[in-house]
DNA sequence: CATGAATGAGTGTTCATTCAT
DNA sequence: TATGAATGAACACTCATTCAT
């Protein structure tokens, strides 16, 4: 565990205070507009820094789009990786966990996930198409061995596609948050505070999937 | 029902063979590299017509993608509402047919769909955007209507969350068309070619989801 | 001769009124200070025209520099060759008027020449520094034939370094044209007007370089 | 002449290693790639000293040019005069020192001579165009005095333009060293090295130059 | 004395759009 | 109706230089 937590910071490429403001502008203003759609002055103008700061300290527009990666597809690898290692529960309980893991990070990091996104509906080939292809594999390995320790145990059924369950995972959260405006327009929740429609979504999305794994997972009715 | 019909086929611009040219390739393109990565000379060069016609027909680049939308969405809108209006089955089936009516739309129309999904991600409040929510809302009123009747027959479970559901069909064909290449490699599928792996995937999501559908709407095991 | 004419016309690119001012402007401002010196918009004001105009035809930078070399070298070996074709004169002669030739082509258009020779210095291998070469060779050729024509009617001595010859006559006119400022304040010609001053250095290098070519071609004192 | 002497010495301005490190580099680059093709940051880091530096110590890029220049010139300047001061042979023989000084200068330092001409070309009124004119001054007036003493005694030839003769020399060197590769190509000199080219370069302008100002300046044939 | 960080001006180029024809 | 020519604004990026330390 220990030794986790030291590689963990030693992948963590340490930024400086303006290098972070970067980062962070970048992400909100990719997420808002896109990466072709966001010029590297909004970003330095959001961050308070110079245009040329971002050149300097990134090299590149598309650079500074593979640190805002690099970064933040290391932090949620370990989170996933941490979460399934050592708890003592049993299998259902650790997809649960899971699942409350994925719509948390969704619903906390919009932002991010949206440039994710678009970057793989773009279907470029580009440094940062490969981290997301090797953040889901190496997500997908670790679900898949939680999955079949279940099945082993008799916990699960057998013949699960771990792979659609996966999808319908991300893909029911993702729709919920990119669909905000509809979702509160046709419910009604147009009065709520943006805190109050997280935590609502958040408990609505962590129930319906729980259930709709539950079902398709176990023989229970 | 039938002024219904003239409205909608009122509304249906008709447009020359070049308008038609353009509107196609600007479809594909967006879709390709998105709405900025997307030149007007790009556009004009795929269509075989000059760049100056891009303004000239639509005024600019953002009304064209508006024109692209119109003309989608409302096929979309009427193949839905035909969809649900005349048949002769009972719910579930309906529910069986609308899945594959996705289904299908989405992995038939990709390119299409691509660009709707980054629109969304957006969240800009533009003539897309509400072109967008328009037509979610009146798919969503269309299904409504089909579940409540459904609840009425005493086929289906009370206490449904159509909207969920509806996420969860969307987001989960959303991710599996966007995801191709994970996909593929994970489940080793490289090897089939495109009309292959579209057939292959349209079989696993429709059964994935009908039965995700069916244990959730009914009581049946 | 007509063919001769036929094929010049045919290889020589048409330019518009507006290319034809860009090319020129850049011919002046690249001779003047440098092509790196130079930048587009320098170009485009002395031009007369949008800074974008460079772009939209020529393509780049770089690419007006070929045109403009393309265009004065093709002009330039033509009129070698044609000077050299069709004489009813002694080979003495010819040379002579091969060294005026010289001598006003480096007077009359010194701004091209000045980029010749940086560009020359540079020894960067791009398209441009390929065109030189190929220039030099061709005109080389020609005198060389012309050399051993002289040889072999015995009007010439044997064992002549033809190149060498050459970088005399090249070098001794680019010195001079180089060196104005220190040619006139040396010889007290700071009144002479330009076109005087063109006239008098082109009179002093005809009768210097005849010289020196008649007493180390011919075996005359 | 020793007031001469000591006030060259004190002209010749001590620079520390760094600094020395960094004229070398900025000589080479400035040859190589010209004034505004290299960037300060190309020097600083050929030389191995921080970007800053160049700018501390010398001020600016021009005025680290103008370091560049003052050293060199100084050394030059100096050479040639004592070369002509001191020596109890002919004129001709002297000439022939010259000419050989010359020769073995172009050769030897090209990168700084090719930096020389580029200044040239450009005819802009900066210190170190002064630089430059300055010594061509001086050395013009040596070479002057050394041809004047030979025509009284009568060894050399009455009007001689010496000017034209120092133009020829410069100007042929200049021409074959700039040309290097169209010389090679065309005498099928590319399998030499580059030490054998240059000796081979060296006799070759040696003879030539030498049998051009013996049959100008005297009257032998 | 020395330097990493930072900057504003400037680079070549591309953009969506307009206009004369 | 249709278009080649043209444009100003914006783009990502590099520059020589400055400054706090």
């Amino acid at each position: 565990m220990c030794r986790e937590t030291d590689n963990m910071e030693k992948q963590t490429i340490e930024y400086s205070e303006k290098q972070n403001a970067i980062i962070q502008s970048a992400e909100k203003l990719f997420s808002q507009t896109g990466f072709d759609g966001t010029s590297v002055r909004d970003i330095a103008q959001e961050a308070g820094v110079n245009v040329a700061m971002i050149s300097y300290y990134f090299g590149s527009k598309d650079k500074l789009m593979e640190a805002v990666f690099e970064q933040k597809t290391t932090q949620m690898r370990l989170k996933i990786e941490n979460l399934l290692l050592n708890n003592n529960i049993t299998h259902l309980e650790k997809v649960n966990i899971l699942i409350d893991e994925y719509v948390d990070k969704f619903v906390d990091q919009q932002e991010f996930h949206k440039i994710m996104m678009r970057e793989q509906i773009l279907e470029r080939s580009t440094p940062v198409a490969a981290l997301i292809l090797e953040l889901k594999k190496r997500n997908l390995q670790s679900i898949k061995k939680l999955i079949q320790e279940g099945q082993k145990s008799g916990e699960f059924k057998k013949h699960i596609d771990i792979m659609l369950m996966m999808s319908t995972l991300v893909g029911t959260v993702s729709q919920v948050v990119v669909s905000k405006r509809f979702y509160c327009e046709v419910n009604h929740l147009q009065n709520l505070t943006e805190p109050e429609y997280l935590k609502y979504i958040r408990k609505k999305l962590s129930v319906h999937l729980k259930n709709l794994f539950k079902i398709t997972l176990t023989n229970d009715i």
